[in-house]
DNA sequence: CTTTTGTTTAACAATTTTGTCAAATCCAGC
DNA sequence: GCTGGATTTGACAAAATTGTTAAACAAAAG
């Protein structure tokens, strides 16, 4: 017979999701997630089994659906520029959808010992390879390509993951974040090209 | 009678520090705690008598020592190059001995509602001041000083936050991440100085 | 309408984590 | 040595979280 199929399981998933990478609850428990979600706890057992499973679930969808994002801008066929202009932009947005999955990925990191894909590191390889090109050429500033990918990822990521500081320190609201962080996108740019 | 003082509740507490902002686990139970520190878990109850209170305890350290420290910065006598310049130091010394401490306090922010005390909130609008001024005399490019602000933080806090990732990412091994980190102190400087 | 099968629920069991208590131990002062 | 209070420990209780099961429910197929 053919699954039914009430999107109950997607429901679940969406809102774990939400909870870990949207709220940064980290230490959700199931409860928290079944109530999120407005079905009986019981649920993410039959559909998952155990909580593990769940989390692993997640875990894994949220590392596909970064590498798919990341993918598409480092496979594109664009020069240099455009392919960081199109980084920040990609990165950006999901980031401020999920400002927390990165940072649930590194403490998953820190405790179970994932390995990064080797796949993974040798797409890296490329792009540090295309920055120090960049920089023989005189395009940017000349510096440790790692020190560069470093930047970049830092001036994107940092202030999404202290959204909740930042607000409360600088009294802003949610209209004036967003704000800022659109103006951050071209600042970013700026910033990363003209040193 | 006088207290004997066998050490014991400071080495709970340097324990808990250790394993929340050094190792990043944030979500250790008491018995890991007792472990790591060689102790049998009840005197975490005897000393602290329940686990909210011991994390509480530690939370408010982390916060005040963070707070001296910027304060011993802030609140120099220093021309804004050399106080930016010694902020980088302080902070980063600081970020890399406790990488999750700034992390911590956030992820707090996300569940209770910790309010940031007003006290603080001046002080970072009069560095803002600052900055302002040094934008007018062309020392820093402009922009809104709180971009600045975020930027600033970004680049030293995120590379140590994402330690791990970065480690096994780039194939590096203990010592040479930490002189990478170190050439961050200068090259930050650089990029905030000469954008 | 009945059956069949997937879905949902409530009650219960198991596990994990935390808290309590009394007894044992240790050490300063007598 | 003995005493008294602080410290430490192990056994146990309580609470919180997770997992299981059987039964109720709902919808498609016959």
């Amino acid at each position: 017979m053919t699954t039914r199929d009430t999107g109950t399981e997607q429901l679940i998933k969406d809102t774990a999701k939400r909870i870990f990478f949207s709220e940064g609850k980290l230490h959700a428990t199931t409860q928290d997630i079944a109530d999120a979600a407005g079905v009986n706890r019981t649920l993410l057992n039959y559909y998952f089994r155990t909580r593990d499973v769940l989390f692993e679930q997640v875990a894994t969808e949220a590392r596909t659906e970064m590498s798919a994002v990341m993918d598409s801008v480092f496979s594109a066929e664009l020069k240099f520029k455009e392919k960081i202009h199109q980084l920040i932009t990609v990165f950006m947005d999901q980031a401020m959808k999920y400002p927390y999955r990165e940072m649930y990925v590194v403490t998953e990191l820190n405790r179970g010992d994932k390995a990064i894909p080797e796949e993974k590191k040798t797409r890296l390889k490329a792009f540090l390879k295309e920055i120090s090109a960049e920089m023989e050429k005189g395009e940017i500033k000349k510096m440790d390509p790692r020190q560069f990918c470093m930047n970049l990822f830092a001036l994107m990521a940092y202030p999404l993951i202290t959204n909740c500081l930042n607000k409360s320190l600088y009294n802003i609201g949610d209209a004036e974040y967003l704000k800022l962080m659109k103006e951050r996108k071209q600042l970013i740019f700026e910033m990363i090209y003209q040193c």
